[in-house]
DNA sequence: CTAAGTGCAAATGTTTTGCAGAATC
DNA sequence: GATTCTGCAAAACATTTGCACTTAG
């Protein structure tokens, strides 16, 4: 099941090409964020959401559910979580401000960290399928002052550019080859 | 649990709080230009693809396909299009430039007039689920300037604001009515 | 004519949910 | 100890697809 012959390159986020994105200002573990959230809303930390936590927050790439049901929900050892756990989960990730959905591919909804790493913005290239990560803070202060002109209050924003990057941008160079762009 | 107990007042757009979004240049109707794309992908133009591009360009209203769907596969004159031809239809339109998604809202896809109607940005109340269109130049320009500097090429852009409209954030307020807000 | 398009019903794939037993506070 | 959680299997949904029949060009 799961047809899956993509050929999305799927997701890959291009560090190199990222400007001050990737300072980290780590004050309490996930974990305990996490903890935290669910004390003020009388919940309880349980093994799983400890366990899905500890798995997203491993490491900083975008993912969709079925990639955490892959790698959780068929562990024979303790740390197996069942899909439903984690479609229940994910929400309230969300909702403690640890994770967002920045976009939708192949019918399901990716996410992002939204905790431990630098808000930023994405480029995402329309040909290498590439996504680039820029923070600017002009981009805040730009809609920060839009918003209040309409007495909206902020508390996020998602700013994706759609375009070539500098590498698909370039044409086959240097010669007098025909450039079959676009 | 995961409360989930949302009000979506659903996909209204308040055009009131909208700025200088409205001016229109209509150049070809819309079936028209349908037609011209189909033609270039030998293509036919049949009558349900021409109902349904008159029925999406009739207003300027962000919809869904189960929209479409009310209010054009259940009716007995001539006009009926079916679900299926619906969705097959769609991303035809999006393909054509007319049409793109803007949105995911209640598990559909949210989709927008990409012709005809000037280009804007959005800003979305978390509470009532308002969407503000709003349109300023200083958005496209810094875009324009971030991009170069990371020596990408612009095609588009999309930039959400998420937050509290005028009428969400303001406290319960002055009155010992209840506002039945909206 | 003949390739492309439509409607229908059935299939797919993701996400949600009712329930009974398990675990946290 | 009571409430919240989890896993399971089944359900709910949006979207897609196979097929036989229509239709545009």
């Amino acid at each position: 099941m799961i047809a899956e012959a993509s050929t999305h390159a799927p997701l890959s986020v291009d560090k190199k090409a990222a400007d001050d994105v990737g300072t980290l200002s780590t004050k309490v573990s996930p974990v305990e964020k996490c903890r935290e959230f669910l004390l003020t809303k009388g919940l309880r930390m349980t093994r799983e959401r400890s366990i899905l936590t500890e798995e997203i927050f491993a490491d900083h790439e975008h993912f969709d559910a079925e990639q955490l049901i892959q790698r959780l929900a068929q562990r024979t050892d303790g740390k197996r979580v069942s899909r439903s756990t984690i479609y229940r989960i994910l929400p309230l990730l969300e909702e403690a401000g640890m994770l967002r959905k920045v976009a939708r591919q192949d019918g399901r909804d990716v996410y992002e960290h939204d905790y431990g790493y630098p808000r930023h913005d994405h480029m995402i290239c329309r040909k290498c399928n590439r996504l680039v990560e820029f923070k600017n803070t002009r981009v805040r202060e730009l809609v920060e002052e839009i918003a209040s002109e309409h007495g909206f209050r902020t508390e996020a924003h998602r700013l994706e550019v759609y375009g070539l990057c500098r590498t698909c941008s370039r044409p086959p160079e240097s010669r007098h080859k025909k450039l079959n762009l676009l």
